[in-house]
DNA sequence: TCTGGGGTCCTTCGACTC
DNA sequence: TCTGGAGTCGAAGGACCC
């Protein structure tokens, strides 16, 4: 039996939430993630169809999209309301799968494999899908359906907004030939670039390209290319899994020299993440350190603990260390940020002058539930600075594939 | 033009071990 | 004891996604 796939891609989310909140933008150009002031550092985390019509777009900085669309409507994101309107859309797809694959907050991947009979025709399903979610939500969908996730989404993403578009089962390398190379997911810049020197335009061109010409150009991602342009795409739906590193950074308004200001961000991150980390009963073997220079110079820095830990005074103290020997003085920091990786379960550490439900851990776990309680302000390790979320992030991830969190 | 934040996967390179 | 090759692992960075 073949697979049948659906994509579900909330149209200009983050726009749209807020002009369901603020009626009288409705049908305005909505611009979110910053004032659009001069100066402003940031970029376009969304943009209504009303502001796209002005050539604004996703990732533009918002300096550009201010000179771009200046009646626009700018608006700083406001992610509570995000995760909570998504969290009613996820609801309402759980009744149509049981195995849902989230994206992002405005994204997922449903398997409707076997569904025929309870449900009825794809077609059917899918616009009864566009049309619950408009009237209980407000909000619009685009949907595709294919046999594997790569040509579902191609699909969903053809028509925006409100765009339904199913490729049967056969077709999908047909369907993909005449798109061009920047429809396929995983063809970014640097990939396009590489394959219009050999003069591939389409994903058609990039289909009848030799496999071990590819596997030679890209490796093994060129083999997995050459599949996914040819409709062929075996890889599962499946709900996700534990995350495999978790990182918080900042970007300063102004660039910063001042060394303990750098390094008490950075600690302020560090502390985030390890409670998030402690939050998903997770403990982390490596520390990681990222900076960032002028000209948009970055450099990450890595250390590896004997021992996993989710404790803010180890994870700290190797975070510490990680900065005091890279960060270059004199030159300007633009961003900082601290994560952890190779994630595992946490170890009963037997430390000889400290077991696991000593003082240290005990305290850390004091601040999560004060913070908990009280938010992320209420109280914090030393000077930590508080920085802003500007998209989504893994947390959200977790909340809309629990249910009602 | 001037580029946020969070995450994943992949490649390359060097150090280390056998 | 020294050397070279293969394999492994960690570190760093690139590319991509939303």
């Amino acid at each position: 039996m073949a697979r049948v796939v659906m994509h579900v891609d909330l149209d200009a989310f983050y726009a749209s939430v807020e002009q369901l909140k603020h009626p009288e933008l409705r049908g305005q150009p909505v611009i979110v993630g910053g004032l659009g002031l001069a100066g402003e550092r940031g970029v376009v985390a969304a943009a209504s169809y009303e502001a796209r019509a002005f050539g604004v777009r996703s990732a533009m900085p918002l300096t550009r999209a201010r000179r771009l669309c200046p009646q626009g409507n700018f608006v700083p994101a406001d992610f509570a309301a995000y995760r909570q309107a998504s969290r009613e859309v996820f609801r309402i797809l759980t009744d149509y799968s049981p195995t849902i694959e989230p994206l992002s907050l405005d994204e997922a991947y449903l398997d409707l494999t076997g569904s025929e009979a309870l449900l009825g025709p794809i077609a059917q399903v899918a616009a009864g899908l566009q049309a619950r979610v408009r009237s209980e939500c407000g909000l619009d969908i685009s949907v595709g359906v294919a046999t594997g996730k790569v040509v579902a989404k191609v699909a969903s993403d053809l028509r925006k907004p409100r765009g339904l578009v199913i490729v049967p089962a056969g077709q999908e390398a047909g369907f993909l030939a005449p798109l061009p190379l920047s429809r396929l997911p995983g063809c970014g810049p640097a990939t396009i670039a590489r394959l219009e020197s050999f003069g591939i335009r389409t994903i058609g061109q990039l289909a009848d390209m030799s496999e071990p010409l590819l596997g030679e150009l890209f490796g093994k991602y060129g083999r997995v290319l050459h599949a996914h342009a040819r409709g062929i795409d075996p890889t599962l739906v499946e709900p996700p899994g534990e995350p495999k590193s978790i990182s918080r950074e900042v970007t300063f308004e102004r660039d910063l020299l001042d060394q303990g200001e750098i390094l008490s961000t950075g600690r302020s991150l560090l502390l985030d993440v390890a409670e998030s980390l402690r939050g998903q009963g997770l403990a982390a073997r490596t520390v990681t350190l990222k900076l960032r220079y002028q000209p948009f110079d970055t450099h990450s820095r890595q250390a590896t603990l004997p021992v996993a830990s989710d404790r803010d005074d180890a994870l700290l103290e190797a975070f510490v260390k990680l900065v005091r020997e890279h960060l270059e003085p004199g030159r300007p920091v633009r961003l900082i940020g601290a994560g952890v990786a190779n994630l595992e379960a946490p170890a009963i550490q037997l430390d000889l002058l400290e077991a696991r439900s000593g003082p240290r851990s005990g305290l850390d776990a004091q601040l999560d539930r004060l913070r908990q309680r009280f938010g992320p302000t209420a109280i914090s390790r030393g000077t930590a600075v508080q920085h802003q979320q500007k998209d989504f992030r893994r947390d959200d991830i977790d909340a809309v594939s629990s249910g009602d969190g």
